[in-house]
DNA sequence: CTCCTTTAGTTAGTACAATCAACTAATTAA
DNA sequence: TTAATTAGTTGATTGTACTAACTAAAGGAG
């Protein structure tokens, strides 16, 4: 617990006008001191910096309801920049961001194989790239990084696919770029992501947000803050053991992780395996030949191996996300990753899993949905929180 | 997100003032102040409010280290009570609480048997008999209750063994006494009574409480403060699923239960059931004769049978743990309840247990331990939040 | 013992952020 | 045309933490 000040007041009203504004295309001052229940001297004092420091705009006249005309305030979306950087498929994307999630510039490098202080050469090429074509104010640089990290101190603690350990990211940005950088997990970015950007959030709210691709992460947002843990890696489900007897081995060195029946990897491993003993399957039968594509087409198609072995991985997320219902009490989850890409069935099924896997009560207040930023999700959480970090907007 | 005004940064100080003075038997005015970077005029003028209050007193002089003498603060215990109740148990519990958690006065009346509307009478029989005792200011009454809550509107969703579904407690106990009322599951009074009154806390840290009794519930404090979950009952990790083929079926509806295999109810089931197969056993032979007492006493003399039953709750109970830690990466857990008795060799049996039931890095830095408040655990945090709640002490 | 230094605590005045009261400006409604 | 309403600003007020300078009381060096 800090001692608080009147410094501490103001930058807290101010980030609730800033946030306000935000939240409101266009908004009056009036309003706002409606909204904050500030009066409208302190709203007209805080916008009046924020207008001086170029994040705000007056950008026209409201219609009168009785009265003067309010004058609208707006953010002035590319006010400031950042750059943002998915590091978790296997191409790097890296784009400049502004304030509202609008993508400016978006770079693409395909990682074959590059791993170690290779990935992270090109990773210095990309953000080398982008840093070239700011022209803005930038606030700095957001990474979603795959794996396990250590979100507090920035620092990737166990990238497989990058061979990356106890990596520490944010200081080596920092010390090569000199602004502000802030790492994530991709799991974690992409809920902070989807709670700033997607639809229908108040702010306020806790949400889980289950992402399900090559691996399965999880990102807990409580509250409107990102929850992080003492060690910076909450989150982490994909190895929770919920295959008890005779699991597969996971490259964790465990048997019958999340991962290894419900990922996308599993899926497609299963789907190879399997395809022989069911020849009237409309999968090539060529096993080499199977990705997620083939198999998503099959399930579109009804195709009942198919059918079938999708269903089961909503089963076991089902079982996890009723255990982390159980413990967190949270309502509202959301599902992003490639494995959408099985829709309403495969949510379906993840719902009764649940409703079938854990005390009721608790669970029936709980909505699970498919996540809407998609594929960006990753790079606008990793700004969000930037921003979030630096206090500029949206929270405190 | 609220607007903040000087008021909120005012009660924020004399918050921390309260607090700094609570963590410290006997305090200086000028200790304080570098303890909390107030000034200290500051704190002189918050310590002059509090004394005027009588929350605190001068009690004495310091030595000095080449300088004037320090004052001595330190916090009346005895300027507030508050009433704290226990109904977790067959018997219900209520006492007189001072603000150290030192108990006043404690009265206990067994329930047999009683459910309902009659349970509810003997609460109000136990309240009114206490509140004839106080004679000090009184801040409230603090419960700590069995089964689903509501903690957020005080709401006792479901307690199976007093026969309350949706009781509005904390409606019913204002109206009745016209003082503030907080009402918690046990679990999560447990919690908050360890933070708050257990040794070793600072205040602001994260941890997890895991009450194995009769039943198996958790309390989560996340940076110092109770978390709750969105309605309320965050914690309820008794009738997680662990046991996926043929478990048992719980009083949930569903099988294979947490509760099922871990609680100390169903370990006594086992050991009666068992007790006939293993005729060298120690357990008297009698299955009705069994109770934990004399499980306890079992595997103290290290019972074969006795040892294998009891250890393979910690089995179950790891698992849960590491699946908990794995979501919220909390480095501290804390253990509570009957099946406490089974003491060190129980607990290593279950951080063994988590070690090999999920991925290794996060759990490596978390440490598993037995709680310290004992008994009075759940009575003092209903308590302690209660005075968290008025913001009067310990936190905000 | 004297004087300097250090520490505790207080006092008087200052800075600053939100507030209040009263104002101007601009509109609607009667 | 006038009254009422709403938006936004201005100037004075208030409350809280801060600064600087004070008094009080102790230790330490000579």
């Amino acid at each position: 617990m800090e001692k608080a000040t009147r410094q501490h007041t103001k930058d807290h009203n101010r980030a609730l006008v800033l946030k306000t504004i935000f939240a409101n295309n266009q908004i009056s001052r009036a309003e706002i001191a409606r909204i904050t229940k500030l009066t409208r001297t302190t709203v007209s004092n805080i916008v009046a910096d924020i207008i001086a420091e170029g994040l705000v705009h007056e950008a026209g006249i409201g219609t009168s309801y009785g009265g003067k005309n309010p004058i609208l305030l707006s953010l002035v979306e590319d006010s400031r920049w950042m750059i943002g950087l998915d590091l978790s498929h296997n191409q790097f994307r890296g784009a400049i961001v502004n304030l509202r999630g609008a993508m400016r510039d978006v770079i693409t490098i395909p990682m074959d194989g590059h791993d170690g202080e290779d990935a992270l050469k090109l990773l210095y090429q990309i953000v080398d790239q982008l840093v070239n074509k700011v022209n803005h104010p930038l606030l700095g640089i957001g990474v979603g990084a795959p794996g396990l990290v250590n979100t507090q101190e920035g620092i990737i603690i166990n990238a497989v696919n990058l061979d990356w350990k106890n990596l520490p990211l944010t200081q080596l940005l920092q010390d090569r770029y000199h602004i502000p950088v802030s790492v994530l997990n991709d799991s974690q970015a992409a809920a902070i992501g989807e709670k700033t950007f997607g639809a229908g959030y108040s702010g306020e709210e806790s949400m889980v947000l289950i992402n399900v691709r090559h691996g399965i992460g999880a990102g807990i947002v409580i509250n409107g803050t990102l929850y992080q843990g003492d060690g910076g890696c909450a989150g982490e489900i994909g190895h929770i053991v919920v295959v008890q007897e005779g699991g597969e081995l996971c490259r964790c060195g465990n048997h019958g992780c999340l991962e290894t029946v419900a990922s996308a990897q599993a899926l497609i491993r299963k789907a190879r395996k399997g395809v022989k003993d069911f020849p009237d399957s409309i999968l090539p039968h060529d096993p080499a030949l199977i990705d997620l594509k083939e198999i998503e087409k099959a399930f579109a198609a009804n195709d009942p191996f198919v059918r079938d072995i999708v269903l089961d991985t909503s089963k076991y997320i089902g079982m996890v996300i009723s255990d982390i219902v159980s413990v967190l009490n949270i309502q509202k989850i959301i599902l992003v990753g490639d494995m959408t890409c099985f829709g309403e069935p495969w949510l379906n099924a993840i719902h009764e899993s649940m409703l079938t896997h854990s005390l009721q009560k608790p669970l029936l207040n709980t909505k699970v949905e498919i996540g809407k930023t998609g594929e960006n999700s990753i790079i606008l959480g990793a700004t969000a929180m930037l921003v979030n970090n630096y206090s500029l907007l949206f929270s405190h």
